[in-house]
DNA sequence: ACTAAATAATTGACTAAGTCAAATAATGGA
DNA sequence: TCCATTATTTGACTTAGTCAATTATTTAGT
């Protein structure tokens, strides 16, 4: 198989993919978040910070959760700043959010609340279901073959880009 | 493995994959198109139409060629009719285009001129040798074991979905 | 061929998403 | 402490995409 060939099958896979997951956001575009919203907010969820309180001796030590918050999020959600800053605002006004100083004046410290928490578990949910639908079909062997398919796809990818 | 554990399986893909794919998008970015407006392009390219003269007579006899275009493509491309419009005016300025009366007045006939095409295959080299240089790490045996994972993939999913 | 119903194309006005540059605040190191 | 860097925040702006209404075009029935 040489590598040209290889190129223009990943193309045709990223054209069937790329088809199927819009499908999936068809889901998320009837929630009241749009795509970039709900991505903040699930990895609001994923990178938990303290809501209160000191942060332990090893965080204090280490300056584990003192990094600047919102350009983080930026970074790895690949946003601009100003944009993320309004979503972190709206939801904030919407009470899914907080944004409050850390303790000792330190950086802001970014958090869900148990509100922002429960509408992430709603879009969670929907999402799961609509995957669940769509493989309900396959077969126990297919089931097992899909996932070691998927695994496999993601450890060579990974391994190439190392 | 039960169909819950490949639920959450797939979405750690889609955060994965998604994610790989954003990168490469970065290049369409740079491009002096939108990402929208490159899938036209490619559209347009991948469903040629007669740029001129008469269809032939199967096409006139079983109405080929005849469908209303833009709405064919606004559905494939899941676009709004108004928005693909625009995108065609603006391609149509460019002079990468046409859009012109089919022959007897008949419906609308799109193509792509030869700047055109000669813009998607600018487009299509970047993204290639993106492609290129993300598998260019691969030895020959992960080339082919990445192949057959994207093609059992695609092929459980298409399963999946019949 | 003529008309009515249905579907497609087109436009203008609008909303929402996202960017940019500049101002301010905070942090880290010499 | 003071300077340089990096993060946050804001306002003004651009671009992407939607919506609803209008006009053309096609199709089917007669």
């Amino acid at each position: 198989m040489p590598h040209e060939a290889l190129v223009y099958e990943i193309r045709r896979f990223n054209r069937f993919y790329t088809g199927l997951v819009g499908l999936l956001d068809e889901t998320l575009i009837q929630s009241p978040f749009t795509l970039t919203e709900a991505r903040v907010l699930f990895e609001l969820a994923r990178r938990p910070r303290p809501t209160s309180g000191e942060p332990g001796f090893l965080a204090r030590m280490f300056h584990l959760d003192l990094a600047p918050v919102a350009s983080e999020l930026a970074g790895e959600l690949r946003l601009a700043p100003a944009y993320l800053m309004r979503v972190l605002r709206k939801f904030t006004a919407m009470g899914l959010a907080e944004m409050r100083a850390g303790p000792e004046g330190g950086p802001l410290v970014l958090s869900l609340t148990v509100r922002g928490k429960a509408a992430l578990a709603d879009l969670e949910a929907a999402t799961n279901r609509d995957l669940a639908r769509l493989i309900a079909k396959l077969r126990d062997e297919e089931t097992l073959a899909l996932s070691d398919a998927l695994n496999r796809v993601t450890r060579l990818l990974e391994t190439a880009r190392m």
